[in-house]
DNA sequence: GAAATACTCAAGCACCTGCTTTACTAAAGC
DNA sequence: GCTTTAGTAAAGCAGGTGCTTGAGTATTTC
C-alpha cells in the first residue's frame, strides 16, 4: 500500500531549495521528462535528477520510467498537507489575538 | 526598515526541523520565553537558542529581550508568505487536472 | 552584595547537502 | 548495428547543520 503520510520534514526539506521549487512550479503546468526539467538550469543533468530525487523521496513529486525517459510530475496531497499545517498554527495564532482583541476593547469601555 | 519579504527558502528550511516546528506549535498557544521553550526539550538551552535564531532569521518568530528573559512569539505574516507558495502551486496543478477531466469526458461523448 | 537565573558567545565535531566528474547501461533513431 | 539520447551509480569535495561543552555577562532574588 501507499505511504499516504506525507512526512512533513522531508517535505519542508525539499521545499526550502529554490531550484527544486522551481522544478515544482514547472510541474504544475503538465508532466515533463527529466532532461527537459534541467534543460532551463545551469547545472548538470545528475544535479537535478538528485533534486528530483528529494522531491520524490518527499513525496511531492511522482516519476515513472517510460522507456528510456523519466516522466514526472506533481503529487498535489504532500502539498496539501504542508500546506495544512501552515494554516492551522497561523490560524490558532490568529484566533488567539482576536480573543485577546476583544477582551482587551471589553475592558475599555 | 523592516524586511517584509519573508524569504521562501530560509522559512521553509526553519520549518523542516521537528524541534522547531514544535517551538512553532508551543508559540502560537501564546508567547514564551526562551527557557520556557526550553523546557520540554532533550536538549541544552544553547540548542534551543540556536534553533530560535534560525527561526527569527526566516522571519517566522519575533523576540525581544525584556530584562534578562528573551520572548519569543509567532509572526503569521512569514506562515502566510509559505501557505500562499504552497496554495498557489496545488490549485494551479489541481485545475489543470479539472480542464483536462472535462476535456476527456467532452469526447468520451 | 552573593547566589541563582537566563541567556550569550565561540569553538569543536559528526553528519548532511548540493554540487561535480567519470564511468556505465539501456532505449531510440538512422 | 552504430550512434545518439536519457538516465543511473558512485566517488569526492566544499560548505552547511545540529548539536555539545565551557566560559562568559547581565538581571533578579534573597
Amino acid at each position: 500500500m501507499l505511504d499516504h503520510a506525507p512526512d512533513l520534514d522531508l517535505v519542508f526539506q525539499a521545499l526550502a531549495d529554490p531550484t527544486r521549487r522551481a522544478l515544482v512550479e514547472r510541474m504544475t503546468t503538465g508532466p515533463a521528462s527529466a532532461s527537459e526539467l534541467a534543460r532551463p538550469f545551469d547545472m548538470t543533468l545528475a544535479a537535478v535528477l538528485q533534486h528530483l530525487k528529494v522531491l520524490e523521496d518527499s513525496g511531492l513529486v511522482h516519476t515513472k520510467k517510460e522507456g528510456r525517459v523519466r516522466m514526472c510530475r506533481v503529487e498535489p496531497d504532500a502539498l496539501r498537507g504542508a500546506e495544512a499545517w501552515i494554516a492551522e498554527r497561523r490560524t490558532t495564532w490568529e484566533r488567539r489575538l482576536d480573543r485577546l482583541g476583544s477582551v482587551l476593547s471589553e475592558e475599555e469601555r
